[in-house]
DNA sequence: CTGACACTAGACAGATCTGTCTGTTAACGT
DNA sequence: ACGTTAACAGACAGATCTGTCTAGTGTCAG
């Protein structure tokens, strides 16, 4: 049964099944052969494209990744005001949160699974890193007194959040983040004066 | 290879060599034989005391839960001030995110492989609450305005420790978390006066 | 037309995992 | 002394998983 449109390429049609079905049910759990028949592409086409299972997982992680940062860069491309294109981070995971089928970060899921491995390791270091900077940078451009400081605090709500959002579904806990977020922005702002 | 002293029962040396196993390397990833072998114990054993695998998991989470929840009262328990009384939840996880082995929390890294299984959501399920009603309880104490709405704040925050201790090892984040609980409390008190 | 290329279908090998079953040994209570 | 119980060792069945391999199909450029 396919999953898409047939005028994808067997590499679209697998990079989608392994989207879907790593995310829901974690990497470990869901075999080659789900995939293949879920994109309806022959398992030599799999080992073609991507040479083994972690060639397949690396990219189903790099695909989350771009995919996470064009939602959090467009949602925080709606506003002008600086500490709105701060909180726009958060309302981005309040937006994922909100969706039936939300579990949580695909990176952290993916590294709770076997691992000394490294595929998961690194993907997972550099989606990390990603936010870590984006959240200082903001904080900066935001006249935090302590950019760094700042990001950190906010690293530790965002990934709270997270947590929750996957344990309790809904947006609650990303909004209960948000308001946090936004009051660790301003008493930084004040300090400084 | 046994990995203890050979008085310990059948059981006693199943549980710890899979406390040991399944939280260093994932539920999922580890299988009955790696198990029986570090426990030194014959397969029939486990099967007979545990019935299967899941309730070799469920007894892994339910020892999990047990500890957790002595380690953090026995913690609370070295102070008579109730707002150190609270801080003191994030102290044990402070302590916890030092120590090598520390991998995060191990309801949600069981949860994350595999499932929809029931065995992992309801041990989870069960220590989460305990967790969330042990923070509203401290916070009243503590004389929080809104006991349950602080608690929701410091879920947050401590998970969000939880995950930052995991992915970036040592006790920093947890150290963070604390300074924000303290100030989310203090505000708490101090508004309602 | 032809050859390169991407893809398909599916058998297969080899490993691994859960769970069962047989048969044996040792301790202990009555 | 004897039966129960807990534990052992390890073979085995059956499922599943990764990865390889063979062989065939369709498409498109030159």
């Amino acid at each position: 049964m396919s999953v898409s449109s047939p005028r994808l390429s067997a590499r679209e049609r697998l990079l989608a099944a392994a989207d879907e079905l790593f995310y829901a049910e974690g990497v470990h759990t869901v075999g080659i052969d789900r995939v293949i028949e879920r994109a309806g592409v022959a398992k030599a086409s799999l080992y073609s494209c991507f040479g083994n299972k972690d060639g397949l997982v690396r990219a189903y992680l790099q695909g989350q990744h771009e995919r996470r940062r064009d939602r959090i860069l467009r949602r925080i491309e709606q506003h002008t005001d600086p500490r709105d294109r701060l909180l726009a981070v958060f309302d981005s995971l309040a937006d994922s949160a909100a969706k039936p089928g939300f579990r949580g970060c695909a990176f952290y899921n993916a590294g709770a699974e076997s691992d000394p491995n490294g595929v998961v390791r690194e993907e997972s270091a550099a989606n990390r890193a990603w936010t870590r900077t984006l959240l200082t940078d903001l904080a900066r451009a935001a006249g935090a007194a302590d950019p760094a400081a700042l990001s950190a605090q906010l690293v530790i709500l965002y990934d709270g959040a997270t947590v929750g959002a996957r344990q309790d579904p809904g947006p609650a806990a990303a909004l209960a983040a948000r308001a946090l977020a936004a009051a660790l922005l301003d008493a930084s702002i004040t300090t400084t004066r």
